[in-house]
DNA sequence: TGCCCCCTGCAG
DNA sequence: CTGCAGGGGGCA
């Protein structure tokens, strides 16, 4: 699903080709996927595609308002240029790309030059909303992405240190660091050795500076290869392409196989309603 | 802090 | 047909 590499992949896409669009028609097929005025959003020029944890925000030329977008775990955005299947600099498209919109489309954006944006959201989850810029700019302080530089050390203690629950967790409260989903908090506790069942205060400082040392290599990693597209999942990129990371997961789906630190089998279970991987023997 | 729920598709 | 998948909001 969606979580801060595929965003991030998603938002690079997208600022290479919408900055200077003007919105011609804004189409929402599914009322509950789109917040506010969708016809407030014809004749603005898109200014940058940004993101924010896991959302993506589209901000406009001169106007006070911003479009935030939350793909949740099944949700797409995908720009098809007026040429159809082929998009733009040598990317190729999915052949599916060419049949948008299809039976989960929520909303169209279509654009003067003909170009158009779709928001697909197969479980109706995810969200796409205007908010006012002013609101959105001082709600979103205070919780660092794991791309900031204020992820540190110091900070990822601070936040360990406050709680009793499980570190896999914390890792995953967007409350407290933005970014983090499943697939790469199960990663990353494999990488730094750490069980994600510990408990988040019993970390000493030697495993919390390897884990944040974990969290922003798996994170980095995964936008490398472009985020993951895991068996049953459904993201693509902004042209229709999935993802590499799952090539290179290091536990995640991964039950049954061996561990290639000490041999010994990944295991699956639960926690917190939500899968989790781990190798019994090297996290602790 | 923990659990239910939003929703759809698909495996069993 | 039931259960599961899961980000995160809401509510005990």
């Amino acid at each position: 699903m969606p979580e801060l590499p595929e965003v991030e992949t998603i938002r690079r896409q997208l600022d290479t080709v919408l900055p200077g669009k003007e919105i011609k028609d804004v189409v929402v097929f599914k009322d509950k996927s789109f917040g506010g005025n969708s016809s407030s959003l014809v004749g603005k020029e898109i200014e940058r595609v940004r993101r924010r944890a896991k959302i993506v925000e589209i901000w406009f030329r001169g106007w006070e308002k911003l479009v935030v977008i939350h793909l949740k775990m099944t949700g797409q955005l995908v720009y098809l240029a007026d040429d159809g299947m082929r998009v733009v600099g040598g990317h190729p498209s999915a052949d599916w790309v060419a049949d948008l919109p299809n039976g989960h489309t929520r909303v169209v954006w279509d654009f003067t030059d003909g170009s158009k944006l779709f928001f697909n959201d197969m479980r109706i989850f995810g969200w796409m909303k205007i908010v006012d810029r002013e609101k959105y700019e001082k709600e979103r302080m205070g919780v660092p992405d794991v791309t900031d530089k204020e992820f540190d050390f110091k900070y990822l203690k601070l936040v360990l240190s406050k709680s009793g629950r499980a570190v896999k967790l914390v890792l995953t409260d967007q409350n407290k660091i933005g970014g983090i989903g499943n697939i790469y908090a199960n990663d990353s506790l494999y990488l730094a050795g750490v069980s994600p069942v510990r408990k988040a205060n019993s970390l000493g400082d030697r495993e919390i500076r390897e884990l944040r040392k974990a969290v922003v290599e798996v994170i980095l990693r995964g936008i490398k290869f472009g985020g993951s597209s895991a068996a049953d999942e459904k993201y693509v990129n902004a042209f229709g392409q999935k993802g590499k990371y799952q090539e290179h997961f290091l536990v995640y789906e991964k039950a049954g196989q061996v561990c290639k630190r000490d041999g010994e089998k990944i295991r699956r279970g639960r926690l917190g309603g939500r899968s989790m991987f781990y190798c019994p023997k090297c996290q602790n």
